[in-house]
DNA sequence: AGCCAGGACTAAT
DNA sequence: ATTAGTCATGGC
């Protein structure tokens, strides 16, 4: 690790890290709030404005003000997670290998437990185009001011559940949350009043903490498995959305004609082993690549080859 | 124009 | 224990 002086004249570093995808990390549909921006990614974790991209030797990062040795960098980002050893836990069949192929090198990240529910619970049948546009109107009307280049705009931070918990459910539905508007709401008075402790969910073990989770309205299973998987580190956990779903019953299940939620989850768990989340990740990931959901750039987006998989 | 989106809830069998 | 209808909004 190195140091230095960036443009906007904030501090610099360097991280010498191997086989990390910062696009496929960033991009993956994990997390809301990172954007690309000429090359590289900018978001902000802790509080701080940060500026994220890919070097040869590893990934380059700068903030502004003080960056009190970057350690919560590396945690978000993951850095000290050994990833080769995770992938040797993946099963090895053809579509799993197809998909490590695909976009080796993602990480899952460490996020904030409070804003990963919160995002998740705005993404229930929304596209992450629209997720995205929902989290940063979020920001932009609650959030605490953020210091960042003065050429990118204000830039907030994400708004905490009191803030969220006052707002009122029409000024939540101004940001075009639509139904999901009380849901939030109600997560953010749990949490506020104490029902929902999410510092006592992190210690709690994976069952009673997805019991935890879905005690607030508008979380349910899937919902609960992506805070459980991206922002408390239970790696098992299984999020099956519409896209994994269909990806495991055309690659595990060719010619089941009927396949319930819970055939899908008992399988999962059994089949991907214990990084199952991550590897579900890779899936993921992998078939909107091929469905051309998600890539370069628009303009730069070859027609949508859809496979057997994750087409419309 | 119509179908679908990183679902979950409710009411009816 | 399963199933259908409903919810709000916007991309393609």
């Amino acid at each position: 690790m190195s140091s230095a002086i960036n443009a906007e004249g904030g501090p610099t570093t360097a991280f010498d890290i191997p086989d990390y995808d910062v696009d496929a990390t960033l991009g993956c549909g994990q997390a809301f709030r990172w954007e690309p921006v000429q090359g590289a990614w900018e978001g902000v974790v802790s509080g701080r404005w940060v500026r994220v991209e890919s070097t040869p030797a590893g990934i380059r990062a700068s903030c502004l003000g003080d960056p009190d040795g970057w350690g919560w960098l590396r945690h978000h980002l993951a850095l000290d997670e050994d990833l080769s050893a995770i992938l040797g836990t993946f099963p090895s069949d053809p579509p799993m290998r197809a998909a490590v192929d695909a976009c080796r090198g993602l990480r899952l990240l460490r996020q904030e437990p409070w804003e990963c529910l919160a995002s998740f619970i705005c993404s229930s049948t929304k596209q992450i185009v629209q997720i995205r546009q929902i989290v940063r109107e979020l920001a932009g009307a609650f959030g605490e001011p953020v210091v960042a280049p003065a050429d990118r705009g204000p830039v907030h931070a994400f708004p905490g559940p009191a803030t969220l918990a006052s707002a009122g459910e029409a000024a939540l539905r101004a940001c075009r949350l639509g139904f999901r508007a009380p849901y939030l709401l109600d997560a953010a008075e749990r949490v506020v009043d104490g029902r929902l402790d999410l510092e006592a969910v992190g210690r709690m073990p994976t069952v009673e903490a997805r019991e935890a989770l879905m005690s607030v309205d508008g979380v349910g299973p899937k919902v609960a498995d992506c805070v459980l998987l991206f922002a408390y580190g239970r790696q098992d956990a299984f999020p099956i959305d519409v896209w994994v779903r269909r990806a495991l019953a055309e690659l595990y299940f060719p010619k089941a004609r009927r396949l319930t939620p819970e055939r899908l989850a008992r399988f999962s768990a059994g089949h991907f082993g214990p990084y199952g989340g991550y590897a579900q990740q890779y899936l993921f990931h992998h078939i909107r690549l091929r469905a051309g959901r998600v890539g370069p750039t628009p303009a730069a987006r070859v027609t949508p080859t859809v496979g057997s998989v994750g087409g419309r």
